[in-house]
DNA sequence: ATCATATTTCGTGAGTTTCCGAAATGACGA
DNA sequence: TCGTCATTTCGGAAACTCACGAAATATGAT
């Protein structure tokens, strides 16, 4: 069960080199999160986003409680992990998509879960007006990212 | 042709995340080095390791230099690459297959390329007293490593 | 000029990753 | 106890990665 520090590695940077798994270590550099806060922000299926914490899990990168229905995922406090993210954080602050991703989360986190979670709360739909006006500002900084792709 | 920050962010972390590239950037530490020499350590077909050294070009790890008939390539002078890879060889060097091959390294910097590169000289067939014992050496620290896959 | 050879590019097959929706799991509240 | 709902696990389809050998390219030696 013991890799090698070589592989451990490899797993640590392959689970970093993907768009959605740096998004959302990025978000949970704002605090901890459950899942179904980062499936509302990243917009892909729920078990999509669950099988990514997975993986992330196993680099040792963020650690997971359970907490009643909700699982809440954060940061691991692995030292070597975090010089990495150390690096990576600095360069990443600017990024278009990572930036729009921090605001509606901003708002996102003002929301109760169980008011996040109830059925008619996807996304577009929620109510608040500073929340929506947040997507509204997400939707501008993501399009103008758009072009560096 | 200009990514965003999050998708070179990507690629780099993809190119890092990979046995190969790894050791090949651990071997590239100790200074510039020529496909046919790495090629000998990693032991893959040289249009394998040739492709390898393309993604780490892309990913703005490493420089290429013709030099003759020879390719050189070397570390990046990249300063966002350099921090990432500062973080990766604090806990790389110990590994037992990286040591390995830096052990392989050593003495074979000491050929002459062209010597190195005449068709008899594939691994194991090579006379030198001192690099045969570096090869020997080198395989009983990798097997060592073995059992930790 | 011609040959040998170091490297890159290309086509291909095997294996892996990524995403989804459906089914399983586990916890809360009625 | 039963249903509800967040999350995970599973099966499968599309896309990508990795390694190879053959062909193309480019450089130095004869």
């Amino acid at each position: 069960m013991t890799m090698s520090v070589l592989s451990r590695t490899v797993q640590m940077h392959k689970a970093i080199g993907h768009p959605v798994r740096l998004r959302i270590l990025s978000m949970l550099r704002g605090g901890p999160l459950c899942v179904c806060q980062m499936t509302v922000v990243v917009k892909l299926a729920g078990s999509t986003v669950s099988e990514h914490l997975s993986e992330l899990r196993r680099a040792g990168l963020v650690v997971e409680r359970k907490d009643g229905r909700w699982v809440e995922y954060r940061l691991a406090a692995n030292p070597s992990a975090w010089q990495l993210l150390a690096a990576v954080w600095s360069d990443l602050a600017e990024d278009p998509e990572v930036k729009a991703d921090s605001l509606v989360l901003s708002e996102l986190r003002k929301v109760s879960l169980d008011e996040l979670c109830s059925a008619e709360l996807e996304l577009g739909r929620i109510k608040r007006p500073k929340l929506t006006a947040a997507l509204r500002e997400a939707a501008k900084l993501r399009h103008a990212g758009e072009a560096a792709r």
